[in-house]
RNA sequence: GGGCGCUUGGCUCAGCCGGGAGAGCACCUGCCUUACAAGCAGGGGGUCGCAGGUUCGAGCCCUGCAGCGCCCA
């Protein structure tokens, strides 16, 4: 009997999480090695930026691919999760930046190298820290394969791709409009561009022809940019500016002589009809500058002020520019119309700056002939969004996706393997180049840009295995199985991993992409850092521990649905914890520290013993089917309800009696299944929790080794006894009733009282007989009489009905017999409503023709049930005068 | 403008293949029944947003509408 007083009263998540951690990695559990006679699982996490600190939206993300990797390296699969973080070009070089401002130093001030050394000593001291959170959410990552987007392999990978796109003609060098943001002074692609509706004003201008014959008058709501205008255009079917197209307008201000043109871009009905064209700073502008040769005049600087092009606005912010190119058109009377409008401003993703669309040399991948096949591969299944809808997203965006912008004018990053001769000659190679290959000069310059973030990204599911070697790791691994994000992310990662995977392996990355939601406050409030309602899940893990938050982020979620997390949840969780941890500590006080089950005779497991095994097996079989369909949810809710109710407020109970009576029969039976299952429902809930599973496990009798390595309980057909789920349901059913009617009657569980039941089946009565012990304890029965009719049975006793017959409690003192009869006409109402509801089932023709035999057997057998009992009933109201 | 999601008890949310609406929290009543008061037992509470339709049968499928939210242009 000493197991027991080494059990701590509480579980204590502090102590034993990073003990239980340790004791996992220590013994190199979450490494796998490839392995011909296992089935690989692969997920790669979604890598973390380096400037990060662990957030709720990490925690959710994390705690869902645990669940997988776990469940499935206990189903015997060579499981890998390979972690690792992303160098986080824009953020990490802003963070560095900001912080030798501090110093009063810039960028320029320690020039490239020792900016870089910098950022590296950045990366030493910090990179770590959210990899260290991840361990302590209990993420069981295999930390000998950890990678980051910037190591000596991955940046291989990365210049590999880069060369073989620009060999393939699809990444090339041009001047296009991208979109600039004036803070960070890089471009930044389409993806990193956020818009938001906005109050503006439309203004209307006047721009008069040459020959002094009127005006054309153009709206804009940005007029700062008419400084730049090389032409004007309208629609070519319009008839208003028919016998106009091809006459010169004098651009005010600048007085420059711009064309009209006739352009099919131009939408007639909106505005006046008449577009200024501005090729420099808008998309749809620079296109129509190509198609008519038109000049290209950047008005702005890097940082948002107008240029020298701008002419005596020259040096002016753009808004100051705006300011005053309004104000001197409005004296020269040029101004037509103001009207409120609202529009789309676009801002960085980064630091929300409004970004600047603008001409310029970038280099660009060419996203059409790569979209192509991603597009058919999630056509064809071979990647399958859960949920599905989100494919629709996925198409959406690769249908209409435009060249990516990959360069970026920032020094931590990969740099672009790009030289450039004095002789005009580009070369792109794998290391840098001696001479130019087309004059021979010897004075190269490498292109000082890095490329986008996301472009080494891109590549992680199979940079991180090896490639561009071929490894074994990658040759097993790849492709994975599983990506787990949230939908925020499905441009700026998943679709580019998607082509990438295609491209460069022939393979789609994973077969499944998981989309989760975003975690909110309790409010439904997105957590931000202004907002300053974020949950720290470092905080939570400190005090209720990383168990609680997993249940807390996982139970009574849904996939794809952003979800609410509160302190009640997380209690709920810390509750379920600690209810684990104290029928472990019950199981183990009914346990001898020699017990030994070799004498177990499963011959001796009584009808609750079969019944929980039998539940178990249901549960095992049902947690594994959800997790193969991602329900991590439900399958959380099933094991949460099987431990709660049915092994602990109902098997635990009911074993009470024979582990209290150390000579009672099948005592060893109750205490091996008390094991068996409780070992199993933690193995089905470790993926869950893992840490409190641990612990338990350990405590109890099983196979040598961590849980973590342990065998998926998989359902036995030998365990599955529907028969014996039906006498305990019985038995249930009469002890509900029993507790119902005591707390009714107001008798309090410290009277116990003798019980009568009357039921005219055999079988029934037979489950009473045998069950004598549970009803004692159950429900408080002093003894049990059973019996096949109620005759002499005493007026005074108080009787209820359930499914298989009638109970009988004769508490002559206590019974108030108007009270009694109240109730019983109460039930009587009750059971004629059923009755008539099934009777109107079962009349209606079409049902009988039509519904299935089982719904319809069902439905009879409950006409049946629901009549005897109003028998019953009617008897009882008889028997009582009434 | 296009697309998507949500609307279920007081609150937060589940709800599979269409077959009598569930959980947690909150609330009411009674229990310190020696695993657990972070607990046990019992109880009240829902026209499943609205209107049509399909079906023997709709929270679930279809159409329309409303409110809230998100994404894309």
């Amino acid at each position: 009997m000493s197991r027991i007083d080494a059990i701590p009263k509480a579980f204590d998540p502090a102590e034993a999480e990073a003990r239980l951690y340790k004791r996992w990695t220590d013994a190199g559990l979450f490494h796998p090695e490839p392995d011909p006679s296992k089935k690989p699982f692969t997920i790669v996490i979604p890598p973390p930026n380096i400037t990060g600190q662990l957030h709720m939206g990490h925690a959710l993300n994390n705690t869902l691919q645990d669940i997988l990797v776990r469940a499935k390296r206990m189903q015997g699969y060579a499981a890998l999760w390979v972690p690792g973080a992303d160098h986080a070009s824009i953020a990490t070089e802003a963070k560095i930046v900001e912080r030798m401002a501090q110093e009063g130093l810039t960028k320029q001030d320690l020039g490239r190298e020792r900016f870089l050394e910098r950022a590296w000593a950045w990366k030493r001291e910090y990179g770590g820290r959210i990899m260290e959170q991840l361990r302590r959410l209990g993420s069981s990552c295999d930390w000998e394969r950890e990678r980051f987007t910037m190591d000596e392999g991955l940046t291989k990978a990365v210049n590999e791709v880069f060369i073989r796109l620009y060999e393939k003609g699809l990444v090339y060098r041009g001047e296009r409009i991208i979109n600039w943001c004036p803070k960070c002074l890089t471009s930044i692609s389409d993806a990193e561009v956020e818009f938001e509706e906005r109050e503006g004003r439309f203004w209307h201008l006047k721009y008069p022809f040459e020959d002094g014959s009127g005006s054309v008058v153009v709206a804009t709501t940005r007029p700062e940019t008419m400084l730049g205008d090389t032409a004007v255009a309208v629609n070519p079917e319009d008839e208003r500016y028919a016998g106009l197209v091809g006459k010169t307008l004098v651009l005010p201000l600048m007085d420059r002589r711009i064309p009209l043109v006739a352009d099919a871009y131009v939408d007639k009905e909106f505005g006046t009809g008449a577009v200024k064209i501005t090729p420099a700073h808008d998309p749809n502008d620079f296109e129509v500058g190509l198609r008519h040769d038109l000049p290209v005049i950047d008005v702005m600087t890097d940082d948002a002020h107008m240029s020298a092009a701008a002419g005596k606005y020259a040096g002016l912010d753009r808004y100051e520019a705006r300011k005053r190119v309004l104000e001197d058109l409005e004296a020269l009377g040029l101004v037509a119309k103001v009207e409120p409008h609202r529009h789309n401003v676009g801002s960085c993703y980064r630091c929300d700056t409004t970004v600047e669309p603008r001409v310029s040399l970038q280099w660009f991948v060419r996203m059409e002939p790569l979209a192509q096949p991603a597009i058919e591969a999630v056509r064809d299944g071979s990647t399958e969004f859960v949920p599905d809808r989100f494919a629709k997203t996925y198409f959406n965006w690769m249908e209409n996706i435009r060249d990516w912008c990959i360069s970026r004018q920032l020094w931590w990053g990969h740099r672009i393997p790009a030289w450039y001769c004095a002789c005009g000659e580009t070369i792109v190679a794998r290391v840098a180049p001696a001479a130019c290959p087309k004059c021979g000069g010897t004075h190269l310059r490498q292109d000082e840009d890095t490329l986008d973030t996301w472009f080494s990204s891109a590549l992680w599911p199979f940079s991180t295995l090896g490639w561009p070697e071929d490894t074994a790791d990658l040759r097993y691994f790849y492709p994975t199985d599983v990506l787990v994000t949230a939908y925020e992310i499905i441009f700026f990662w998943v679709a580019r991993m998607i082509f990438s995977g295609l491209e460069f392996m022939g393979r789609t990355p994973f077969r499944h992409v998981l989309i989760h939601g975003i975690v909110r406050d309790d409010q439904g409030r997105k957590m931000s850092k202004s907002l300053g309602n974020g949950i720290d899940p470092l905080e939570i893990i400190d005090r209720a521990g990383a168990d609680a938050l997993r249940f807390a982020l996982v139970s009574g979620t849904a996939l794809g649905i952003d979800q609410r997390l509160s302190d009640e949840k997380i209690e709920a969780g810390r509750n379920f914890v600690n209810k684990i941890w104290n029928a472990h500590r019950f199981v183990l006080m009914n346990f001898e520290d020699d017990l030994d089950f070799a004498g177990v005779d499963p011959a001796r497991f009584t009808t609750e013993d079969r019944w929980i095994l039998s539940r178990f097996n249901a549960v095992s079989g049902e947690v594994a089917a959800n997790l193969e369909k991602f329900e991590t949810g439900l399958a959380l809710g099933k094991i949460y309800g099987f431990l709660w109710e049915e092994y602990c407020d109902w098997y635990i109970e009911m074993a009470k009696a024979r582990l209290a009576d150390k000579e009672a029969p099948a005592r060893l039976e109750a205490q091996y299944v008390l094991n068996f299952v409780l070992c199993g429902a933690m193995q089905l809930l470790h993926p869950f929790l893992p840490f409190v599973t641990e612990e338990v496990y350990q405590d109890l009798i099983h196979a040598p080794g961590s849980i973590v390595a342990s065998a998926w309980p998989v359902p036995d057909p030998a365990l599955a006894r529907p028969d014996e789920e039906r006498r305990m349901s019985v038995l249930m059913d009469a002890v509900r009733a029993l507790r119902t009617l005591r707390a009714g009657m107001g008798v309090p569980p410290s009277r116990k009282a003798a019980l009568i039941v009357v039921s005219a089946d055999a079988e029934t009565r037979s489950v009473f007989e045998a069950g004598e012990g549970l009803l004692a304890r159950l429900a408080a029965a002093a003894s049990v009489e059973v019996r096949a009719t109620s005759e002499g049975i005493p007026s005074t006793a108080v009787a209820a009905v359930f499914g298989g017959g009638e109970l009988f409690v004769p508490l002559a003192d206590l019974v108030d017999l108007a009270k009694e009869r109240e109730r019983l006409a109460k039930e009587r109402e009750r059971l004629d409503g059923e009755i008539a509801r099934a009777e109107a089932k079962l009349a209606n023709a079409e049902f009988a023709a039509k519904a299935p035999a089982k719904v319809l057997d069902a439905e009879r057998a409950k006409q049946a049930t629901y009549l005897e009992m109003r028998a019953a009933v009617l008897a009882r109201l008889a028997a009582l005068g009434g």
